[in-house]
DNA sequence: GCGTTTTCTGGAATGATTCCAGTAAACAGG
DNA sequence: CCTGTTTACTGGAATCATTCCAGAAAACGC
């Protein structure tokens, strides 16, 4: 079992939040792989704890995510994907092939889109962006097929 | 049964894809109903045509996405939507409550966010920019009916 | 410790979307 | 106009991520 950090006991009494095994495995878990889902948590805590549920899972998830501890993203066709980087004004890229997730920085200084000028009364409190491409990998291979043929064309 | 628009036929044609009822049906569907949900394009097919399968209007609403004349956009926790607004650089707002989904025009000029700083070596070709916020109802009402009024710690 | 409250377990259910095999319709060519 | 090939539509079953449910187990306040 990996090694208990004692700010993340601390994180969770802060937000009112019982201390429990299977949330600090799940901050964890986050901890090793960014923009991991929930059925990637769920095999981190596996290995981890030796057995969850995968609704145990999905409560602290949740929980967290409610708390502001996790932040949730769920790029258009994937499952959705939880992060332990919240509070700043970051953005992703998505990888149409794999759907491999990496973080961007705003280009634009802090919340450039924040205040839309047209927002049909809207109260908007989050503006999200989401870039499509191709990761490094997917947009070398032709095939998705990870054939690694060694030709340079 | 709705007027059939000859710009759809050749619309359909130019892009190589047969001319049939239902592709027809469900472009004049969300001509009259922006931000459709497959469910709401089924029906509005249904009671343009009299019947469809489901797995007709998936199709039409695939196929059309890919050939370009349909956009596709998919709010964290709810079902795809679809409009024909294609081709420019707009963004979406979307209303926690209800879900209900609004265009927003981009804030900064034309493609603001498309070249992020530092995209980690991504190909990236499209920025989806997505408000989230209450509508202008959901803003006014207190509590719905049986919502989560949540945080009361 | 003890009781109350919240969380975890396991199983079943849901909802959007897709897969499948067969039938029907669309277009090209004669 | 008729025919063959290709592509789309039908109905039903399947999939996948996620949620709902009721009971057992753990967490925290006293």
């Amino acid at each position: 079992m990996t090694t208990t950090s004692t700010d993340d006991v601390m994180l969770l009494r802060d937000r009112g939040l019982r201390v429990t095994g299977a949330r600090l495995a799940v901050l964890r878990a986050l901890d090793g792989h960014q923009h991991s889902t929930a059925d990637d948590v769920v095999r981190s805590v596996r290995d981890d704890l030796g057995s969850v549920s995968v609704q145990a899972v999905y409560d602290c998830l949740r929980a967290l995510s409610a708390a502001g501890l996790l932040r949730r993203m769920e790029p258009a066709g994937h499952p959705a994907r939880y992060e332990r980087r919240v509070g700043d004004n970051h953005h992703h890229v998505v990888c149409r092939a794999c759907g491999v997730v990496a973080d961007v920085d705003c280009t634009v200084g802090a919340a450039p889109c924040l205040v839309p000028n047209d927002s049909h009364g809207f109260v908007v409190d989050l503006a999200e962006v989401t870039f499509w491409g191709l990761c490094p990998a997917c947009a070398a291979e032709p095939a998705p097929a990870a054939e690694p043929s060694s030709n340079t064309p």
